[in-house]
DNA sequence: CGATAACTTGATGTGACTCAACTTAAGTGG
DNA sequence: CCACTTAAGTTGAGTCACATCAAGTTATCG
């Protein structure tokens, strides 16, 4: 929060905006995004940074346009559990409410279209079509958490880890990540084993076995820590447990 | 389906619609609601039918008016999680989508408001304040949601467990459900072993040594197979691992 | 290059799942 | 209305995956 360095957000149907075609602004006119554009504003956050913090009032919202954000609630015994991940196009923050009932934190580096709570929802209030694409995103997403959720419930620790390496590597390459080149099969994981394993439901410990275990029977390759290759998709798909339909489906929620 | 009876629905600020103040509904003026009961019809479905099949089209949405509806997944290997239950005045069916990804099938014997998912979608085209109280409401499910999936991950099944009853309870306080004098402490838990079993990401076994542990201990007393009284609530909460006010929060979603 | 954090590997205990038998409740038809 | 059938729930014994505690190893950063 404090370090966050502040510009002028480019948006806009000028095609500056990276996460545009992604983002719901996408929905709205030439006009309408230039309205939306002198209330947002470009944010950085270092990694470990909160956004905002669990039970606090909320005041930003906004997109994500680089780097991972995590939606966490830690719990009175101290241990936390990440309830979602939010990447670039992804839009944070809690609508309509005081407070946030999650923590939003910076997994690593992140830049945010940042705008703020109050001037959004008047935004929305007037722009219907937008808060039409709003409902539907968050639509998805409700499907999103529930699909994590039943994954997260009825599996092996090791049929979770294969799934998320899976859809990870799914997502970069429809996304073109930086330094994945199309059709190879590197996955870049930029979270800590302590985020992964609070993502799966499990421990470090736990989920470092998994991938070493994956590993040996040369199914990924370690390049570093957050760095894989998958040499044998198809027995990632069978240790997951999932059908390759459903993974597939799930990397493009 | 095939059993299900259809009369017309009495929605409408005349206050015949049971559910009327709690319900979406609420948001609309005189008209909207004369609107609303025309697209609508009031359905029963008898105990385990199928509302909504997993991967189907669905063409029908509403909202519940008496019973349980489970929403779960059903995986390849035939085990399913139910990933959410509906109760009275909430809202069934996946608005603006093909399929839905979940089935909706009766946990109890139901009745339902049923409406036209495409007349309903044009409804809420029209009516941009419902539509913004849709959103509203899926804000809060949303957070519901993931709550819920933080509580089945890090905690023990007694922790789940208890949870789950001090809720039921704290609910049916709230809403004076059938043979539930206010004040006492009986809860109703309308829901096969099975289907708590499901819902909390466990086996019916574990289940029930969790529930005849409390009970043993006097913390609950089994009326009952889904009838409980609570003689020890305090112990109870102890034994969720959460705070009260978590748990009464939960209980208001 | 030293200090600190992140990650991996090992040994051990246990919560919960599985398989199986038993008990109780709920239907069903004569 | 009662024997009969079938489903639902409870209890028991055995096993295993995973968490925990602890030590070692590899990164990361000032």
């Amino acid at each position: 929060m404090s370090q966050a360095a502040e510009l002028s957000c480019v948006c806009g149907k000028n095609g500056h905006c990276v996460i545009y075609n992604r983002a719901i602004c996408s929905a709205g006119t030439q006009e309408d995004l230039q309205q939306l554009s002198r209330i947002s504003h470009l944010r950085s956050y270092p990694r470990g940074s909160v956004i905002q913090a669990q039970g606090e009032p909320c005041d930003i919202v906004g997109n994500i346009v680089e780097g991972v954000v995590k939606l966490s609630s830690t719990s009175v015994n101290g241990d936390d559990h990440i309830v979602g991940l939010l990447f670039p196009s992804d839009f944070f923050g809690r609508l309509f409410a005081e407070e946030s009932r999650f923590s939003y934190e910076a997994a690593t580096d992140v830049t945010l279209c940042t705008m703020s709570k109050p001037h959004f929802e008047r935004f929305l209030a007037e722009h219907p079509v937008i808060e039409h694409e709003m409902l539907k995103a968050k639509l998805d997403e409700l499907d999103a958490v529930r699909e994590w959720a039943a994954i997260t419930n009825g599996h092996t620790t090791m049929q979770r880890v294969a799934t998320l390496l899976y859809v990870f590597a799914r997502r970069s390459q429809n996304q073109h990540l930086r330094g994945c080149p199309p059709g190879s099969n590197i996955v870049q994981i930029p979270l800590s084993r302590r985020d992964i394993a609070d993502y799966l439901g499990t421990t470090p410990e736990t989920l470092s076995r998994n991938i070493q275990t994956l590993a040996r029977a040369k199914v990924i390759r370690n390049i570093s820590a957050k760095q894989f290759e998958l040499l044998n998709p198809a027995e990632l798909i069978r240790q997951s447990g999932e059908t390759r339909a459903d993974l597939d489906r799930i990397a493009t929620i």
